[in-house]
DNA sequence: GTAGTTAATTAAGCCGCTTAATAAAGTAGG
DNA sequence: CCTACTTTATTAAGCGGCTTAATTAACTAC
């Protein structure tokens, strides 16, 4: 199997990446910075995630928390940060008094766009070498790893 | 472009995956404790990297930092730990005594290939309903982000 | 109305990473 | 040879993102 080589190239390759993309990226923070927004906005890849998951309409916070493979303490710690920048808020949902629905502040849905657009672009340059069909592919890999991985292993009634 | 969905779909995907992949895996733990390794011995991707690095050759610790695209102060902590639990030993350099250089402990290197399988066996499964094709793919796109990402922006001289 | 469940938050703590400071070894020019 | 500079690794201090456990508040059912 010719995988096998794949395999370690994967391994070594994904932690690079994910601390690559981890980092804060300067430009970032000025496109954040010529709007009205605090100057140390640092917008992790978690916060992204709460971004893109909201265009898609209002989330409650267990929904974020499952969208984003995380635990709900942690995406309530997200939310608060975005609240705390101003862009998002949290409301009360009428129905079930004891859920929380964020949703963006009325009016940021296009600056979130705009902060996420910098992450975007920096995709956008790696991967135009890519042709459509390998892009799709790649999409499929993560997504298959994500499931692979991402689901809790738990069994065993 | 219908590229446009495939970024935000990777942008929501890419961290899942990561927090997936560095979640301690019960399995794993099995495999180490059933050798003579203290059981406690979380494998964490970094560690694994260093694993999979040193199977070319003994390498410097810059030389690890530098492949894994971390600092040097994160590649002497995850050594210190490979160290403590017996997989790899420090030497001096010869040739220039500041540099040390890491690799196997004698006899280890077979036990750290299987240490390392047990991460492999589940990228395979994950990844087994793609073609070759697509599985080339994905590599491809890992090793361009990895390099969009992961290369300082240090320009301007 | 009491008991049990579910949603979110708070609290405490771990882990992996960073930068800054230090120690030790090599390099070069007077 | 000794001074000044550079380079390699480590130590120290601190931060951010995550987890589990405990708490609070609201809903459900009998």
């Amino acid at each position: 199997m010719d995988r096998e080589r794949l395999l370690d190239e994967i391994l070594m390759l994904l932690p690079v990446l994910w601390r690559g993309v981890g980092r804060p990226d300067p430009v970032e923070m000025g496109e954040i910075a010529s709007r009205g927004i605090p100057v140390d906005a640092h917008v992790s890849p978690g916060h992204v995630q709460i971004l893109i998951a909201l265009s898609r309409g209002p989330h409650s916070l267990g929904q974020l928390a499952e969208d984003l493979g995380v635990s709900r303490p942690a995406a309530t710690q997200l939310v608060d940060k975005l609240v705390e920048h101003g862009m998002v808020e949290r409301r009360q949902d009428p129905a079930d008094r004891r859920v929380v629905l964020v949703d963006y502040v009325p009016g940021m849905q296009d600056i979130a766009r705009r902060i996420t657009e910098s992450r975007r672009r920096r995709l956008v340059v790696a991967m135009e070498p890519l042709t459509d069909e390998e892009a799709r592919a790649f999409a499929k890999g993560l997504r298959l790893l994500a499931e692979g991985f991402g689901a809790a292993p738990v069994e065993e009634s």
